[in-house]
DNA sequence: AACTCGGGGCA
DNA sequence: TGCCCAGAGTT
């Protein structure tokens, strides 16, 4: 692990996502746009987003249509709208119109799961977290920080008590960099990484791969 | 546990 | 052109 943590972190001396300089609210919308759709698509997305909507008021102040059609080019864009309307309406009638800082409260949220509670409380509020998305879990399991088999909660779990947790968040925003341009689902860059001597699949994952496909 | 949403990225 | 994906809700 020791090892791991300095080669990622020379890999990704200021690895942050875009999303980190928002307000908590913004950020909770941003996060939940994300899933299953990159961030560069939702970073384009949100540049007119958010020049439109900057209060919970304001994504009420339109028909559900429109706001599907300003996020339309994110993928489930039609949950997606629907979420932040019945969002914005818990946050206005329950929390004083401000996101809530508790992970409890956030995951009760429409379309905030474990994951963007996670992103929100450990970027907007300073609390240290493990958000463990697909990229975190493959890469946790390649390098043999998880088992193959454990579920998303297990490798969060594993990953909290193997990192020590001033680290926890900069090191999941380097997991994240790293599984997304490195050790990518297909077609990883398996000859020159740096994590060659720790991962568990390597050159095996080939085959590993066509296993899954037999399946 | 399986199914659904969905446009964009990439082979 | 077809497959996969920076998740979460529903049944």
């Amino acid at each position: 692990m020791d090892h791991f943590l300095r080669v990622i972190g020379e890999m990704f001396p200021d690895a942050h996502c875009e999303l980190n300089h928002r307000n908590p609210f913004e950020l909770t919308i941003a996060v939940l746009l994300s899933a299953q759709c990159t961030d560069e698509t939702v970073n384009k997305v949100t540049v007119d987003l958010f020049q439109k909507y900057q209060t919970p008021a304001d994504y009420l102040a339109v028909p559900l249509e429109e706001l599907q059609h300003d996020i339309r080019r994110i993928g489930l864009f039609r949950n997606k709208a629907m979420f932040i309307q019945k969002l914005c309406r818990i946050l206005i009638d329950e929390h004083d119109g401000e996101v809530p800082e508790k992970h409890e409260q956030l995951t009760k949220l429409p379309g905030v799961g474990r994951k963007t509670a996670n992103v929100v409380v450990s970027n907007a509020f300073g609390v240290p977290a493990i958000a463990v998305d697909t990229h975190v879990e493959r890469v946790s399991k390649r390098l043999g920080f998880a088992k193959s088999d454990d579920s998303v909660l297990e490798v969060e779990k594993k990953l909290m008590k193997l990192i020590p947790r001033e680290l926890w968040t900069e090191t999941h925003h380097r997991l994240i960099f790293f599984g997304r341009y490195h050790c990518k689902a297909q077609n990883p860059q398996c000859e020159v990484c740096p994590m060659a001597e720790l991962c568990k699949e390597g050159k095996g994952r080939m085959k590993l791969a066509l296993n899954r496909k037999a399946k």
